[in-house]
DNA sequence: ACAAATATTTAGATTAATCTAAAATAGTTT
DNA sequence: AAACTATTTTAGATTAATCTAAATATTTGT
């Protein structure tokens, strides 16, 4: 079936994977954005990436794309290679929260299917990665996520840190620093309209944190019911 | 110092390496050969690899090419991390003998020098390979290996199976059903002018194993003392 | 609804790695 | 030493991925 796709193909499509989480078609100006590229290389990328047989994009001039099953497929399986790869430094190699992403982002474009399988059983065919990320299973379905972000939450809500961004080392160590890792209860304390601000109190912890918008769009979390507090 | 190397030029730097361990020079032919490229595509690469700063081989028209110290450093480098992936891969991640190689042969352009650092710890800075052949060190000195070709051993010589030649996954299969693998101990018992079938026996075993030459070119072995039957 | 601003696309060039076919060199044989 | 053979090199073309600059759409603001 699936010819083999370059690790720039692959680069591709899971960006345009991840873009589309939150719209339905991606503008080659975003792509060229993540991807470090310029925009007229995007858009005979995506041209020639919708041209294939079969295609891998579904694309329209100036309208932007999206990904097709088979383009879908190809993205979800680099996301597992990723995510499977982040865990598996972390656990059996001893890399830190935030060393992990850069290395698993090679390597994700070049172990086999037994690779895959293998480090999926080392580690008990996990189901979140080391950052709370949702782990496509072997058949290329993603869990459904019903997060939002940190960044939408307001004051006396109550919630749990289900994922944060991967990508960014400094971002990694600071909320480790915090306490502000996936599984951890906190209520919102404060907001503010000005800067976006979230005032946030730990579970177990009687410290409190502000944290502002580039911080809180960072983290997804679950919410939860409202409470009094005690 | 050393700047980044493409997959492609590592993979020359290696075959070169390996060819240069029988010979001063190394024609453009030959290398062609085993990368499965025309000798023309090799020609061009090597100019270029000559000519960068610094240059990373040493070649002159019609006479083939031999790696600078910066060359036969990347060199090392790769051949280290190949042997320790197959390593790695077969204690942490249960592959077998013959299934390591072609991993390990796209995993080792692709880790970094952190991955390597932790595979050599986890695995206890092994000094040889999983099918014997010398791990060149940290700093990237290749230990020396006296060894020499079991085709070139005679009736009643006595030796120890050093190393097995890591790239035909078939051989592995098949010598690893008679039980030759580094470390055991064996006794030539005929040698044929025609064909250049070895006889062996051995050591803690009663049977009798015939090989062609073909299989032993592929191994090497540590000569001892010739010793009288008892 | 039109002009200005923004985003996207096209065109043409560049670089790395390869190929085939033709030309040149080296080695061997008589 | 001339001629033949085998190897190596040169020349020119191709493919994937990128770039810059120019052209064209789309969106937005008044």
């Amino acid at each position: 079936m699936s010819k083999h796709l370059s690790d720039t193909v692959e680069d591709y499509l899971k960006t345009i994977y991840k873009l589309s989480e939150d719209q339905s078609r991606v503008g080659t100006g975003q792509i060229a954005e993540i991807l470090g590229v310029s925009p007229a290389s995007v858009t005979v990328m995506v041209q020639r990436l919708a041209a294939e047989a079969p295609p891998l994009l579904d694309y329209t001039k100036h309208k932007g794309v999206a990904l097709t099953e088979e383009g879908q497929r190809a993205a979800l399986e680099i996301i597992r290679h990723h995510r499977l790869l982040e865990l598996f430094l972390h656990e059996v190699l001893g890399y830190s929260w935030d060393q992990v992403h850069a290395e698993a982002d090679r390597l994700e474009h070049v172990i086999s299917e037994e690779f895959e399988e293998r480090v999926a059983e080392v580690l008990g065919d996990p189901a979140r990665g080391l950052h709370g990320e949702p782990i496509p299973s072997r058949s290329l379905v993603m869990p459904d996520n019903h997060s939002s972000f940190l960044l939408e939450m307001r004051p006396n809500q109550v919630g749990r840190i289900r994922e944060v961004n991967d990508d960014d080392p400094g971002l990694l160590r600071f909320l480790e620093s915090l306490g502000i890792v996936p599984g951890v209860i906190f209520q919102v304390l404060d907001y503010s309209v000005y800067d976006d601000n979230l005032r946030l109190k730990l579970e177990g912890s009687p410290k409190e944190i502000v944290l502002g918008a580039s911080v809180t769009s960072q983290i997804l979390v679950e919410e939860a019911e409202p409470e009094m507090a005690g």
